[in-house]
DNA sequence: TTGTTGACGCTCA
DNA sequence: CTGAGCGCCAACA
């Protein structure tokens, strides 16, 4: 399914030490609605090759809202405070700053 | 086939 | 400010 693909290579794209949201890479894909769909599709997104740095999306606030999903060998908010992201309280600190936003950035 | 679920996002009270 | 509800739609039991 193409969907999903496009998902992972957009997720891919996003530069380390930046995220974006589940709503951003919807709206990019064309269907704003599709955000729901974001979050399965980065399930997967552990099985598959290359890997997808699925912890650089975060929701609209920028909260790790699916920080519960990732192994708790490292934690979603580890890697992103391992790219130079602080993260305070489960969400991204200026986040308004470090998001990147695929509509615009691409 | 039908019903429930969910890593969202928005609106309304 | 907090909480509840709704639309959306693919995956799964």
């Amino acid at each position: 399914m193409s969907f999903n693909n496009d998902v992972f290579d957009v997720v891919r794209l996003i530069p380390k030490g930046r995220v974006t949201a589940y709503g951003a890479i919807a709206k990019y894909l064309g269907d704003a609605r599709a955000s729901r769909r974001i979050g399965w599709a980065l399930n997967k997104s552990f099985k598959i090759t290359p890997s997808v740095p699925a912890h650089r999306v975060v929701n609209r606030l920028g909260m790790l809202s699916g920080a519960l999903h990732f192994p708790p060998e490292m934690s979603m908010a580890e890697k992103l405070e391992n790219e130079g992201i602080v993260i305070k309280d489960g969400q991204v600190v200026e986040f308004k700053i470090l998001f990147w936003d695929p509509m615009t950035e691409l």
